[in-house]
RNA sequence: GCCCGGGUGGCGAAACCGGCAGACGCAAGGGACUUAAAAUCCCUAGGGAGGCGACUCCCAUGUGGGUUCGAAUCCCACCCCGGGCACCA
């Protein structure tokens, strides 16, 4: 006799809860067999930074639907390892930190312990075994032996880099943090270039592959254009304009074939042509231009549209088509770290060279007309033109153009075939406290050093002040005890880097560390790792469609091409879920709109709440958070409870038994794709039928109409369904039961409802046997009284006829 | 500016490949039960018009056009909302 409940009682989500969430525990339900597991599934959600603020609804709808999924998979017969973590490291914990003016290291522990417990009683089928925390030595250990192995194989460089530096704060500012050229806790001080030694990982030799790899993964689309969009693939040419004076500018461009119109080259301030090229008698005013740009915040130096600025340099480069002299400026609306850092001007056809030929008064040559001969005013871009003004290029189309003139002026060794990406190095270096130390060390005579792997990890050493100060440099310079090391090459002096790593490099990699969490020798173990991955099915938010998710690519890319992995993909599929919004806006605590999940849970129970929460619309596009519709999926949970307190027997009829297959093949489809909304409608639905056909609780309810429908339930609402399982005399879980046979001929229809139309429009619908054919049906629909008056009498020009759906009399 | 989403009753939404627009739910109105209320159960319900009535007709998926026997769905132009990128040559 199970220990429930009596039937009577009416359904009491805490006590149902509690109960099963001490059982789970106790029977291990959730620990995933990671050495013998016969079907591995690797369910994995986005893991969250664990906020003061705890879990907000927003991640709970996430979490929910990555579970939902998980728990079904498990169901289909699969063996579910289904981990959690945490994201602690980072600018976002420290400066909350610094708010509050409490160490990171105390106010991580307390964030994680308050998330731990919110996680467990939303009822997700985690396995806590294997929970990590990227703040824990064991795991930046890992981290740092990552970026030794793209440091080894040359895909990790320190180089000068322009970043945003706040003089008031006296510290780099990420991009974000720049509002409209100012410092944004400073909103009266400007924000400058500062140049800064900065280590990159070399993710732009990937590019072509991150982007070709797309097309083979099964990705939201969403999320593959917004990566295709991020990578920025360019194809064009690489043109050669020289100079009297023996230099070659490089310029890259899309359209080759507009080269007949280039008046005037323009190189970035910071081109390292610049120097030679320039005149004496310009010398001073190109000194003072680029000494102008220097000052500027890299933020306001990319807002587009704005007036042109620019300088001659008093230098020329002949056209490399028309053999013409051109002059050479430099601005700044051209950018050194995309293509050349130069480019060829076509005043013409393109926005931004006309408004700064316009301002300099320089020549503008239209090289392109419309197919219908006309030229719209200037500046126009189109590929679907004509080339006039263009030598023996005249008449040919833009596109023909793009290919023959790169072509000539291959022959002619003044220019190449050359595709472009969007994509930047990755700098990896942050000059913060929190977050793994940059495990390489500086030696007076070996030079750069990396730290052997035997010495990791490079502890983060405790700091009493953690606050960055003026110098630039991380507050772990401060620590001489701790950044004077012996060097490991030759003992001489030496000392750590001490810049921190980002912390998309701690989480670009933690799904290959959850099923290895008890290895403490290595990263990853190679059998763990091949049995459970590549992950079967990931899914998280669109806010990490580039970061996140390209840096994870990029280092499995990484460690694959390096032998330690046996795929170069991470994700096999990916599912980005939509947003929660609250009164048509992102919850933030600065909007003060930010909903917390535990009042609901306390007065509604998990199982509601994730049942309301994904019923509120469509996993993939998420919605407006209200509470006005939660009462109605607590009135289906008792509607169900009251069914399975009906006692079992007796034999389905066969309306009953017809709606239940339907209702197994939607609910099946529906999870597969994620269409929680859908699916749990048709349970509804089911049960309504269910109920017309048991009105009467005392009547018998045949156990094989209502077990299927506690087991679908079970992924939404796990508690309420073992609960129910157990009441139908069940002892092992309801997660160790299967999930429903659909046998389709029992869903079939017997009899349909034809719609008639004439003319397109209904006029009547027909009770008929399913099946029917065009003959019969037409028969039937003519001796149609409502039918008939339409019809008029006359004849049929044409019938549509689709089957089991509707019939289409044209008259 | 460019690239993605999205716009359907009072509200959240559904509608698979172009085939009954509004499933499912919330809120609402009416009724049953109750001393009463809550809970529960039953009924009604896009808008308009006609009819005592079973019922019938017309209009309706952001706007305007098009394709089609038939359009929420496809095409063209535009408006609004959300997100991403943004002087990327």
């Amino acid at each position: 006799m199970p220990d429930t409940q009596s039937d009577t009682q009416p359904y009491d989500p805490a006590a149902v809860e509690a109960k099963w969430r001490e059982r789970w525990i106790e029977r291990r339900t959730n620990a995933a067999d990671l050495d013998g597991a016969a079907e591995p599934f690797y369910n994995l959600m986005m893991f969250p930074y664990p906020s003061a603020e705890g879990l907000h609804v927003g991640n709970v709808f996430a979490f929910v639907g990555s579970d939902i999924y998980g728990r079904y998979r498990r169901l289909r017969g699969a063996d579910v390892f289904e981990p959690i973590g945490f994201d602690a490291f980072g600018i976002h914990s420290e400066n909350y930190a610094l708010k509050v003016n409490t160490h990171p290291a105390e106010l991580i522990p307390r964030n994680i312990a308050r998330f731990r417990e919110q996680l467990r009683r939303v009822g997700l089928m985690v396995d806590w075994d294997h929970e990590l925390s990227t703040t824990d030595p064991d795991y930046y250990h890992w981290t740092q032996w990552i970026f030794l192995q793209l440091y080894k194989a040359g895909l990790a460089e320190k180089r000068a880099a322009p970043v945003n530096w706040c003089p008031m704060c006296k510290t780099v500012l990420a991009n974000e943090q720049v509002i409209d050229g100012y410092c944004e806790r400073h909103p009266e001080t400007r924000v400058i270039q500062r140049v800064l030694e900065q280590w990159f990982f070399k993710i732009t030799d990937f590019a072509a592959r991150l982007l070709d790899n797309l097309e083979r993964l099964d990705w939201s689309d969403s999320t593959r254009t917004l990566q295709r969009n991020w990578i920025g693939k360019s194809e064009g040419a690489d043109l050669v304009f020289a100079t009297p004076t023996g230099q070659e500018i490089h310029v890259f461009t899309t359209r080759p074939d507009t080269v007949f119109g280039a008046t005037y080259v323009v190189l970035a301030p910071e081109h390292p042509l610049v120097e030679a090229l320039t005149t004496a008698e310009q010398r001073s005013a190109v000194n003072a231009y680029r000494r102008k740009v220097a000052q500027m915040d890299l933020v306001s130096r990319r807002v587009g549209s704005k007036d042109k600025t620019g300088e001659f340099t008093g230098a020329y480069a002949r056209n490399p088509a028309t053999g013409e002299s051109v002059p050479i400026w430099i601005a700044d609306y051209v950018l050194m770290e995309y293509g050349t850092g130069a480019i060829m001007a076509v005043p013409a056809h393109d926005e931004r060279d006309h408004e700064f030929a316009t301002a300099f008064e320089l020549p503008i040559i239209p090289v392109v007309r419309m197919r219908d001969g006309t030229t719209p005013d200037l500046p126009f871009t189109t590929r679907d033109g004509v080339l006039v003004n263009s030598g023996q290029f005249d008449g040919m189309s833009c596109e023909d153009g793009i290919r023959a003139v790169t072509d000539w002026l291959e022959t002619k060794k003044l220019g190449t075939r050359q595709v472009q990406y969007r994509l930047h190095d990755w700098c990896i270096s942050r000059q913060r406290y929190w977050g793994p130390p940059i495990p390489v060390i500086y030696c007076d005579t070996c030079g750069t050093v990396p730290v052997p792997e035997e010495d990791l990890p490079v502890i983060l050493p405790p700091l009493e002040n953690f606050r960055p100060d003026e110098s630039g440099v991380s507050p772990l310079a401060r620590l001489e005890e701790w950044y004077r090391v012996p060097c490991p090459k030759c003992g001489g002096t030496a000392r750590r880097e001490t810049d921190v790593s980002d912390t998309f490099l701690d989480s670009s990699w933690y799904f290959l560390r959850y099923p290895s969490t008890d290895f403490d020798d290595r990263a990853f173990d190679p059998a763990r790792t091949t049995r459970w991955l590549p992950v079967d099915s990931y899914i998280g938010g669109n806010e990490h469609a580039v970061l996140h998710l390209m840096y994870s690519r990029f280092i499995t890319m990484v460690l694959h091409d390096l032998g330690h992995l046996k795929f170069e993909e991470p994700f096999t599929r990916f599912r980005a879920h939509g947003t929660i919004v609250k009164d048509g806006a992102k919850m933030s605590k600065s909007r003060g709109n930010v909903v917390v999940p535990d009042e609901y849970i306390a007065q509604w129970g998990a199982d509601t709440f994730r049942m309301y929460l994904m019923f509120l619309g469509p996993y993939q596009e998420g919605g407006d958070f209200r509470d006005e519709g939660i009462s109605g999926i607590r009135r289906f949970l008792d509607k169900v409870w009251a069914l399975t307190a009906q006692p079992v027997g007796g034999t389905p009829d066969d309306d009953a038994l017809r709606k239940l297959h339907q209702t197994i093949r939607k609910v099946t489809d529906d999870l597969q794709e994620l269409r929680y909304n859908t699916a749990i409608a048709a349970m509804m639905e089911y049960v309504n039928v269910l109920r017309q056909e048991g009105q009467d609780a005392a009547r018998e309810m045949p156990r094989e109409l209502v077990e299927p429908l506690v087991v679908m339930l079970a992924p939404f609402a796990p508690h309420f369904a073992e609960e129910c399982w157990e009441r139908l005399w069940h002892h092992e879980s309801v997660f160790d039961g299967s999930w429903p046979a659909f046998d389709a001929a029992l869903a079939k229809d017997v009899e349909i409802e034809l719609v008639v139309q004439v003319n397109g429009k209904v006029r009547a619908r027909l009770t008929v046997p399913a099946g029917i054919n065009e003959e019969e049906a037409t028969r039937r629909a003519l001796a149609d009284e409502h039918v008939k008056r339409f019809i008029d009498g006359g004849p049929t020009k044409k019938v549509i006829f689709v089957k089991d759906r509707l019939l289409n009399l044209v008259v």
